[in-house]
RNA sequence: GCCCGGAUGGUGGAAUUGGUAGACACGCAGGACUUAAAAUCCUGUAUCCUUUAAAGAUGUGCGGGUUCAAGUCCCGCUCCGGGUACCA
């Protein structure tokens, strides 16, 4: 074998040896203690794996080998999220079976994957499209749909115990504490004993107002485009997150699942766990808890009481109306019939508003009076009804007290429509009240009868109190988080095991699992507008009943796939008790922050259900969770302008005396000479030197993006370009010259005649062409160059674009290891001499730092270190076995195939894998001497060797013979002298 | 608007509890080897003044402060990135 550092050869050999060896197979080990370290689930899209996202598998992979050599029972596995829209939307293009693509793209993710040497156990892989796994995903569907939430024992229990309870006592309605706790919701009263003669229809109805797994009609989030809902995270800026399509607001009957019991579980066991602030803070934003009181306003000649949420009812003598959302239950009873019209045509404005506008105009205000008015019920006075869209109707009782002086949202609408302004708060004389409103919570109370004198905070205790005392009101917290939508008009998804009977939903039994995604003959709705579900032929329950047509949405399989992974096989349980038992949850969980609010949130809320069910030991799926930064893509562009926009740019017609058109063509006008084209051309591309020629008009170009292989240090491959990406019929203007249907035409100026485009970094996409996939970075420099260099690109929660600017220093290294063990001939100079103090603490030096580095997922400085150690061992022309054995079992969790290589060249038997990490001796670090940094006033101005038991007052005298001193006193005496033992010495002149 | 993160040479970045700013690498310049190239190796490389060297001055986004000593701590800003958004 050829003794040259040669990345393909061992890359192979040695991926080929892990595989026969079963080397990263993992099995329950009570003899060692488990790591569990998880990759979040991959989508296996179908641009396939790009240079960012082994970012993060890399820096789990550096950690479980690592932990591996430090004794521990490492699982370290990966499978696939597979069900979802991509593969969907490509089915109803193409007519392909989504199962399909996604077996493709699976096929290449997993090829990409095994060529960068990870240690993933590919025994335990599971895909979320497996019926094998979404049995189990149906299996807690059902779990969830027979459960409901006990307030009062924090848990969730059978939904047995809820009906035993209904027999005894009934329901006194939503103030029902036992059944409600203090979370919003809405519950019909059920006097005790009636329970038993409601019909089963009307017993099941009410039950659903529990289950955790629901029924119910509610607002969604409706995406025409895409055909389905989605839930609140998938939707981003009033777009859909996947393909930005526009959402509407739609009110639908829709499965549910009833997180928000668990809001405050979610939010207090945050506190425990070892993410980042960042991360646990976007989830404390999102849960959004606001503690206040609910207040009834009786409405002017009605019995009705209209029930508002605030947070200030220490302000509650500053309201001056009320707004009801325009979605509110009762607006069209309240309204007076001189307001009708305006009311109804707002109304439907709002509605027909999307999300999108609704946010675009945040600053204007809207709203109408209803002319209905309530009764303040501190002061009895009668305060105007109005309706506004800046009051959510999905968000407390979708009607609010206003009290302009205190809220600027209250202050804007009170402005704009002439409503008095109350002020209740003491203000500081800087504080105008006229220009804006008193939001802070702090201050005196003023006009408001018992609270004058209070501070905010006292006066709201002392308020919720007093609306307690009189009936008025009642304490009260509300969470921003919403029940989420589980249901998906769509194909790819697991099938809800649900079928209708008499017009009442009836789970299936646990052994009729799975629930069979059927086939369909095509991937869309059906004519009367079903979801593509009621395509499949002949597919009823028992062959007379209706199954649910909606399927599970995306993040259904992603919520428990850690428990499966401990025992993926299973047959009869999602996981044995057993393995659970052993590996209880994630102690290292990596992945993007992207995820915060929609994955994190759900898999902690099916952790915890399982718990409550004790179904798994434990109630949190991840100890530590570390974010990876995004690689960002850098874009090739070109600007692009509509031709006819461009003076540059004429449509010239000749007409005869009739006014006929007997001849036209098209123009280019540049430095007064004339270019003809006998055709339309469809785009003008202006290179970035040609820029000039549109000095005078300034257009507002428009921008391309290139396909940046078809771009060279930003020139651009023009007949490449424009062949690829369909622009046959444009022009491409250069400084010098143009392109046009792949002939140059130059100017004959002398200005440059290439095509420059201007680059942008974004995110990675196939949409943008800027994807750089590991591939040709693999096979130009292999897999072990490739995972030290993302390594090495910085720290690893940071964020930055791709450039394979400095990846030849990384393989230089590689390179360099090689030479400590093979000449530049291929000769074997490794030898059994004794190691010297100079080379056991360049060796003892780096295990102490990259040990450290890897516990604190520093991978980058780990490379550093590789790379000073070995430069430290070539000069010190250092081959010896002792050293350069330790030297690769540290290498080994970065570059796994070369460290296997030199570990079998130097003679070991087996895999490095299971070598241990050799301890670090300090011994081998300590110093007798230090050259001690003199600053001069806080300068360094010079260094001075002394030992390390020196003693400050010898040190001091030296150092102030010393001559640069002397020069640096000018004859003064020293102030002062700061002597630090190992660090520094300070003269203060 | 609010919450979080960041700003250090031409570039990516490093710098323990405040203690020699710029490790390591890229790039660049010069040199060695070679018929030549590649590869490899050696030297230099924050900026400014200076023919060079020595020596010095400046220097971690900006303005203040604490300290013998500040990239690091405190106060006030600017800009960039991410999240979130009428949440009452």
């Amino acid at each position: 074998m050829s003794k040259e550092y040669s990345h393909r050869d061992i890359e192979k050999k040695w991926q080929k040896y892990w595989i026969d060896n079963q080397t990263y197979k993992t099995k329950e080990d009570k003899e060692r203690p488990k790591f569990y370290v998880l990759d979040m689930f991959p989508y296996p899209s179908g641009a396939g794996l790009h240079v960012g996202h082994p970012l993060g598998y890399i820096a789990s992979d550096i950690y479980s080998r690592y932990k591996r050599l430090k004794g521990f029972n490492v699982l370290h596995p990966m499978g696939y999220d597979a069900f979802g829209l991509p593969a969907e939307q490509y089915a109803i293009q193409t007519g392909q079976h989504p199962a399909i693509t996604t077996k493709e793209n699976i096929k290449r993710y997993r090829e990409q994957l095994d060529q960068i040497g990870f240690c993933y156990d590919w025994s335990r892989e599971v895909k979320t499209s497996d019926p094998e796994y979404y049995k189990w995903t149906q299996w807690i569907f059902l779990k969830l749909f027979h459960s409901w939430y006990n307030p009062i024992s924090q848990k969730a229990e059978s939904i047995e115990t809820l009906i035993n309870h209904l027999e005894k006592n009934g329901c006194s309605g939503a103030g029902d504490q036992f059944l409600s706790g203090n979370v919003e919701t809405e519950i019909p009263k059920l006097e005790p004993g009636v329970w038993k003669t409601l019909s089963e229809k009307e017993q099941q109805d009410f039950l659903m107002h529990f289950r955790l797994a629901y029924l119910a009609e509610s607002f969604v989030n409706w995406c025409p485009a895409l055909g389905t809902v989605l839930a609140n995270d998938e939707v981003k800026d009033g777009v859909s997150e996947r393909g930005g399509y526009p959402v509407e607001r739609k009110l639908m009957m829709q499965w549910s699942l009833r997180i928000t019991v668990y809001a405050e579980r979610l939010l207090n066991d945050l506190d425990q766990l070892d993410w980042t602030e960042s991360l646990k803070d976007s989830q404390r934003n999102w849960i959004g808890k606001s503690t206040g009181a609910s207040v009834f306003f009786p409405l002017k000649d009605s019995t009705k009481k209209i029930e508002v949420f605030t947070t200030r009812p220490d302000t509650l003598y500053g309201v001056s109306y009320l707004t009801l959302a325009p979605e509110h239950e009762w607006v069209a009873e309240i309204t007076s019939a001189e307001q009708k019209q305006a009311v109804e045509e707002y109304v439907a404005f709002a509605k027909n508003r999307s999300e999108r506008e609704r946010m675009a105009d945040v600053k204007k205000v809207s709203g109408v009076f209803s002319g209905a008015f309530a009764i303040h019920p501190l002061t009895g006075k009668e305060i105007p009804v109005w309706i506004g869209d800046y009051v959510l109707a999905g968000y407390g009782t979708g009607a609010v007290m206003a009290v302009p002086a205190h809220d600027s949202r209250d202050f804007a609408f009170a402005r704009h429509f002439n409503l008095p302004i109350l002020q209740v708060i003491e203000t500081p004389s800087s504080h105008d009240l006229n220009e804006a409103s008193w939001d802070e919570k702090s201050g005196k109370l003023i006009n408001s009868d018992f609270l004058n004198g209070l501070e905010v905070k006292e006066a709201i205790s002392a308020m919720i109190h007093h609306l307690e005392a009189k009936g008025f009101g009642k304490g009260k917290t509300n969470y921003r988080l919403r029940d989420a939508i589980f249901g998906r008009q769509r194909y790819w998804g697991e099938p809800i095991p649900i079928y209708y009977k008499d017009g009442i939903a009836c789970p299936l039994k646990e052994e009729e699992l799975p629930l069979l995604l059927p086939e369909i003959d095509k991937y869309l709705p059906t004519e009367t507008g079903e979801p593509p579900l009621g395509r499949a032929k002949d597919w009823k329950y028992q062959g007379k009943y209706e199954y649910e047509l909606s399927t599970m949405p995306g993040w259904a399989g992603s919520s428990w796939y850690f428990l499966r992974y401990m025992d993926p096989g299973n047959p009869t349980a999602l996981a044995s008790e057993e393995a659970l038992k052993y590996w209880q949850q994630v102690d290292l969980y990596l992945g993007g922050s992207e995820h915060a609010t929609g994955h994190l949130l759900y898999v902690r809320f099916w952790t915890k259900f399982l718990f409550d069910l004790g179904l798994i030991p434990v109630n949190e799926p991840a100890k530590k969770l570390i974010n990876q930064g995004m690689i960002q893509g850098m874009s090739e562009k070109l600007k692009k302008l509509e031709p006819s926009r461009s003076k540059l740019y004429n449509v010239v017609g000749q007409t005869n005396e009739k006014g006929d058109l007997v001849d036209s063509y098209y123009e280019l006008l540049i430095d007064g000479k004339q270019y003809k084209f006998s055709s339309r051309p469809s785009d003008l591309f202006i290179s970035e030197n040609a820029l000039h020629y549109f000095e005078s008009e300034k257009p507002e170009f428009t921008a391309s993006n290139v396909d940046i292989s078809f771009v060279e240090k930003a020139v651009v491959n023009v007949p490449g370009f424009s062949q690829a990406h369909h622009y046959e019929n444009a022009i491409f203007l250069t400084a010098g010259g143009f392109w046009y249907k792949g002939d140059f035409t130059s100017f004959g100026n002398g200005q440059s005649e290439e095509m420059i485009s201007y680059q942008e970094v974004e995110k990675m996409s196939k949409s943008k062409y800027n994807v750089v996939t590991p591939d040709s970075i693999v096979d130009h420099y292999g897999a072990d160059t490739l995972r030290l260099y993302e390594m090495f690109l910085g720290p690893l929660e940071q964020s930055k674009p791709w450039s394979t600017q400095g990846i030849e220093g990384v393989h230089r290294f590689l390179k360099r290891l090689w030479r400590l063990f093979y000449d530049a001939d291929g000769n074997w100079i490794v030898n059994d001499n004794q190691p010297e103090k100079a080379e056991l603490k360049s060796l003892h030096k780096t295990i102490r730092k990259v040990g450290e580095d890897i516990e604190n997922f520093s991978f980058n400085t780990s490379v550093s270190t590789f790379m000073i150690c070995v430069n430290e061992l070539m000069d010190l022309k250092c081959n010896k076995r002792a050293i350069l054995k330790d030297l690769v079992v540290v290498v080994s969790p970065y570059a796994p195939h070369i460290a296997e290589e030199l570990w079998q060249a130097l003679g070991e038997q087996g895999s490095v894998t299971e070598a241990n990490f050799p301890v670090f001796n300090p011994e081998f670090l300590v110093e007798d001497s230090f050259s001690y940094p003199i600053s001069i006033n806080g300068k360094h101005r010079t260094n001075i060797e002394f030992s390390l038991n020196a003693d400050p007052k010898e040190v001091e005298k030296t150092v102030l013979k010393d001559e640069i001193v002397i020069k640096w006193l000018e004859g003064k005496a020293p102030k002062k002298v700061i002597f630090v033992k190992g660090k520094i010495v300070n003269v203060v002149i």
